[in-house]
DNA sequence: GCTTTAACTTAACATGGTTAAATTATCTGC
DNA sequence: GCAGATAATTTAACCATGTTAAGTTAAAGC
């Protein structure tokens, strides 16, 4: 049962409306990581915010585009787990791993959305989209090249290693998150024992 | 609109009831396979079998332990593409990359469902069905840890390196699956060029 | 054949995404 | 300041979903 409004509170045209829009952004991003892909429901956003559901369908086409920004807000966070910190070589490595897990399990629901969710509803929209917002993934990977060391080898294998390096974060992370008897704690061994590993293996030539 | 069946169609207890209980199941993993998880429904399912929804109920307690039961029948799937092959060192890696590649691409709803979607409605379930399934996951990472050539680390050792070469495979396979820009050809030379710089560090000591 | 029981269907409830129609507030020109 | 136009929001409604309860029909037991 939201409240009634008074006048004032009511949008007052143009950057009210934008106001209003990320207002709704925010809340369901924090809506959703807090009650995870099942119980997220354009009802229930509303209710939050104070609106009933229809109003939302006035700043966002449906739920699909609407989570299709909170993903937007998603890579972001991701973003700037990423880069914080700055070391070299091996080291730096070390730390884009431990970055990228930090994310992962301390926004666990936001994790899941932007890699796992997202199948299911992001092909739906239309190309144009989907290619823009693809670029936030190859930054990430991007960054994964950057990893000094690896500047001995030609960029299209650079790249490559970045992808891989992403791949085994993201199989570390998501199998974490998914199965049951498998943890936090597990992943971050696996990764710490992996790095090990390739440090016996100096990556130079 | 279920047509009406005739006596002789109908259970004849005990054993059909079996029968009919395993047709579900298939008829399930039929469906899901080809819509996928969003247009999965009890309802579209019992029309597919000519009954109504309620009738699946009978077997099956809900829609999570109908797809948990689903799931079950993934896995053994995946055994089974594991199991092709014999080689011996890293070209059975390779082998074992590869099957679960080719897995992960001929049935990619099914691998969704076994290792994206299930984390969404796993947990609900009771703590002994989840521990059992999850061997099945364990048999996986044994399958792996039997590699020769890993024979002459310690045990702890070399189930970690399954572990952790599972999640590459998982990450490769469901980052391809998940990401619009990437596809089953990134993930397979991205496979290839990860064995290849493998090679070049003899596993052995 | 009549009764009990199992199998199945129809009806119904609650919840979900979404759209159309009605209502209320804001804005514009005077 | 006020009347008409426009925008913002709500109410009502539609259709689909998972699920349960109540009815109905078929099978089984005596």
């Amino acid at each position: 049962m939201p409240r009634r409004k008074t006048p004032r509170e009511r949008a007052r045209s143009a950057e009210a409306k934008q106001e209003l829009r990320d207002r709704i952004l925010r809340e369901a991003t924090g809506l959703f990581v807090e009650v995870g892909y099942r119980e997220f429901s354009m009802r229930r956003l509303a209710a939050r915010i104070g609106y009933t559901a229809p109003t939302i369908y006035g700043y966002f086409r449906n739920k699909d585009e609407l989570l299709f920004e909170v993903i937007a807000l998603g890579y972001a966070q991701l973003q700037a787990y990423l880069q914080r910190g700055s070391g070299a070589g091996a080291a730096r490595l070390a730390q884009l791993g431990a970055a990228y897990l930090d994310f992962a399990f301390e926004q666990p629901e936001m994790y899941k959305l932007i890699f796992m969710h997202r199948p299911h509803f992001l092909f739906d929209l239309d190309e144009a989209r989907v290619a823009e917002r693809s670029e936030g993934l190859q930054v990430v990977a991007r960054t994964m090249a950057s990893v000094p060391g690896w500047d001995a080898l030609p960029e299209a294998e650079r790249r490559r290693l970045a992808e891989i390096f992403w791949a085994q974060l993201h199989g570390l992370v998501s199998l974490a998150l998914t199965v049951p008897i498998l943890s936090e704690q597990w992943a971050r061994e696996n990764l710490r024992f992996l790095l090990e590993k390739l440090a016996l293996t100096p990556g130079r030539g």
